[in-house]
DNA sequence: AGCACGCCGACT
DNA sequence: GTCGGCGTGCTC
């Protein structure tokens, strides 16, 4: 009946159907088939017609034949994805526990056909004046008019030379005129590009590194100001000379538009920006302009990272330690250990860029596994800040007993006086949990997971994030026995309204969003601040970055401690990385700025190396610390987290489907490679008005393979109904 | 996810 | 008798 057969992933099916599906080729479509082409196709009684991608081409199948559909179209004339890609998509479901129309979906294009304008030309090969006319002499025009240029749109035509739809479709069937399809992106042209700047001793050896060595991938830690970007364009304009096309990911777009300024001078119009912001037609085009190899470096956010590139030169990932770079949404994967993964298998390279490396990425430089290059030196020889740490104890023994210290008050006033810029840092929003001392700094934390534990109103008890387990709210501090040991509240509603008080005359504003949904409010802060309508800005973390602004002399972390004691066990890395992001915003300009640390917990090993900018220190400590408590990178941890409406039957699926994966694990458990904790609550449990349950299970490497087919058995086999699943594995994060 | 099949209660 | 309730199971 068919003696060609492709296997198909199909989009957008529940988890029930997640498998490969066999379909037969009919003769008519024999030599169009091919891998990484995308294909119409029926599906299940219905007539309804769906989409999927080939992944491969056989001249046999294992499915009874009779049961077997044909093909209804092949949509693209070549791949889309290349075979290393589908490769790359069936590692992606692996690894991160999801369906094949997840990993499918960072993988195509949303298709919009009005991309595209119709246009006619004439037929090169007819001998035109043989044709007669016929009375009107509206074909003629036609004609005349398109002998003087190659095509034109229809609805140009219709509209120049006053003519009606049919004319044209006339001269179409004469076989006088011929249809295309012609994709138009207005370039950006007219640029004058930057030159490249000669590059100094450490950028040259970093990339004689990258281009000779046999090493894949790279980490470039590189301080604030030492040249990485310089170092990243070079190497992609290596690969551009070579034609090859490169990838270049930011954290976020909206934070960093002077990177991507930057680029756009060096490179012109072969540069394609794909923004989370862009209108799907506009988006598409840019795929397209990268798919017909228009544009050879693509600049974006993590799903530029599946930009449709067959002949990659480089992935650069820059400030490769954010957050932004784990997606969200399924499948919940690590752009970092993508980008390594298709390096490996394609044939490219990965540059991985910070001053703050993340413990995983630094750790798989330690083992070999990438190759690290260091960047000490600055480009131009900018006076750091000094960072100044600030003991609120002693604060309180002041009698002050406000969120802002003397000294910080002072320096806020200085700056103002002086018509400079003043930023403050806030903790992410809703964390006040934890419980500590505020005479010597004591936090309350698990003593099986060293996390900071939660304290729960029910019960006066404390709780564990991980494992679940629980102590009694102490009445006194275990460390100095002292009775100021309460719940830590820095008052976030509140700071702007107090912050007014203490400086009546200044312009104060707020920028509290966690995640840049909104762009235009973002964009107004951002030039405000810029055109200096602001004095003292009041955020979160977003401000650390893009926020360059040389005015700004004062910078102030309100409290340290909300970062320090978030309930999760990368909470020392984060506020590492964040103290240390936001002291570069402090002085960047001529004048020397200030930063101000606030803290109950001034001897902390991470508010000691963030003051004396010791990678160093940290790196040391908090290995020693996530081995010790048996964190990755030492130990996998995988987050099942199973999301309802319905808070009874969340709680009783969530046990049921525990006491599934208990039994189903007893083996691992009895040899010591794995560790199953109980469901716990979820941080925010109530959310949207969905109720979040949490279960964590600790696996050794050499038994990930077999948790994760029990995960699926148990989480991904079927829907359950009524309830969410969401799987992370070896991330945590709000 | 759809969609059909199928096995029970109240209707022209 | 049969219309339709939605529980169950299959889709290359």
């Amino acid at each position: 009946m068919y003696n060609t057969f492709v296997q198909v992933i199909l989009d957008n099916l529940s988890k029930s159907t997640d498998q490969i599906y066999t379909y037969g080729v009919p003769d008519s479509l024999i030599n169009s088939v091919e891998e990484g082409k995308r294909v119409k196709v029926n599906f299940g009684r219905g007539k309804n017609i769906i989409d999927g991608l080939i992944v491969s081409v056989d001249s046999a199948c294992d499915y009874p034949i009779e049961k077997i559909k044909p093909l209804i179209a092949v949509t693209d004339e070549r791949p889309i994805v290349t075979k290393e890609m589908i490769k790359i998509l069936f590692w992606i479901r692996e690894r991160y526990i999801c369906k094949y129309s997840d990993a499918l979906k960072l993988m195509v294009p949303y298709e919009t056909q009005s991309v595209y304008e119709k246009h006619v030309r004439l037929k090169e090969d007819k001998d035109i004046s043989k044709y007669k006319i016929n009375k009107t002499g509206n074909q003629l025009k036609v004609i005349e008019y398109l002998k003087s240029r190659k095509s034109e749109s229809v609805a140009q035509l219709i509209e120049k030379l006053n003519v009606s739809k049919a004319v044209i479709n006339n001269l179409i069937k004469k076989d006088v005129l011929e249809e295309e399809l012609v994709f138009e992106y207005k370039d950006r042209t007219g640029h004058e590009l930057d030159e490249p700047l000669t590059l100094n001793e450490d950028q040259k050896k970093a990339c004689e590194i990258i281009l000779n060595s046999d090493k894949k991938a790279f980490l470039l830690h590189g301080v604030t100001g030492s040249g990485k970007t310089e170092v990243y364009m070079n190497i992609i304009s290596e690969y551009l000379r070579e034609g090859k096309q490169s990838i270049m990911l930011v954290p976020e777009i909206s934070l960093t538009a002077q990177t991507i300024d930057r680029f756009k001078r060096r490179f012109g119009n072969k540069i394609a920006v794909f923004h989370s912001k862009l209108s799907k037609k506009d988006r598409y085009i840019q795929w397209l302009r990268v798919y017909n190899k228009e544009a050879y470096i693509v600049v974006g956010a993590r799903s530029a990272l599946f930009a449709p590139i067959d002949n990659l030169g480089v992935i650069v990932i820059d400030e490769e330690h954010e957050d932004t770079y784990i997606s969200g949404t399924a499948p919940k994967y690590n752009t970092v250990e993508v980008a390594i993964k298709m390096a490996y298998m394609s044939g490219g390279k990965v540059i991985l860029g910070s001053a703050t490396p993340s413990l995983n990425t630094y750790h798989m430089a330690m083992t070999g596994r990438i190759e690290l290059i260091e960047m000490n030196k600055r480009v131009k020889e900018a006076q750091m800040p000094e960072i100044e740490i600030i003991n609120m104890a002693d604060e309180l023994d002041k009698g002050n007993n406000s969120i802002i210290s003397e000294v910080l008050y002072e320096s806020i006033r200085k700056s103002l006086k002086q018509k400079e810029q003043v930023i403050l840092f806030l903790n992410k929003r809703g964390y006040s949990g934890f419980v500590s001392c505020k005479k010597c700094g004591y936090t309350v934390r698990c003593s099986r997971c060293d996390v900071s534990m939660t304290y729960h109103l029910v019960g006066n008890i404390m709780k564990c994030h991980y494992c679940g387990s629980a102590k009694r709210m102490p009445g006194k501090c275990p460390r100095c026995g002292s009775d100021k040991i309460e719940q830590f509240s820095a008052g976030t509603q509140h700071v702007e309204k107090l912050i007014n008080n203490l400086f009546p005359h200044a312009r104060i504003e707020r920028m509290d969003l966690d995640s840049m949904t909104d762009t235009e409010a973002y964009e107004n802060i951002y030039n405000d601040f810029k055109n200096k309508k602001i004095d003292i800005l009041i955020g979160t973390q977003m401000l650390a970055k893009g926020f360059d602004f040389p005015n700004v002399t004062t910078v102030g972390v309100l409290s340290a401690d909300a970062l320090l004691n978030l309930p999760f066990y990368n909470a020392s890395e984060k506020t590492f990385q964040l103290i240390t992001q936001v002291s570069g915003r402090a002085g960047r300009g001529d004048k020397i700025g200030r930063v101000y640390i606030q803290t109950y917990e001034p001897g902390n090993f991470i508010i000691k190396a963030a003051k004396n900018n010791d990678y160093d220190l940290f790196l040391r400590q908090e290995l020693k610390l996530r081995k010790e408590f048996a964190f990755p990178p030492f130990i996998n941890i995988i987050n099942i987290c199973l999301i309802s409406k319905n808070e009874e039957e969340l709680v009783k699926t969530a046990h049921e489907k525990y006491l599934e994966v208990k039994e189903a694990v007893k083996e691992m458990v009895k040899e010591r490679s794995l560790l199953l904790y109980r469901p716990v609550p979820h941080n925010i449990y109530k959310l949207n008005n969905e109720y979040r349950i949490n279960l964590y299970i600790k696996v050794s490497n050499n038994r990930l393979a077999d948790l994760k087919k029990i995960i699926r058995t148990v989480y991904m086999e079927k829907d359950i109904e009524n309830i969410k699943v969401s799987i992370n594995i070896n991330t945590d994060t709000i």
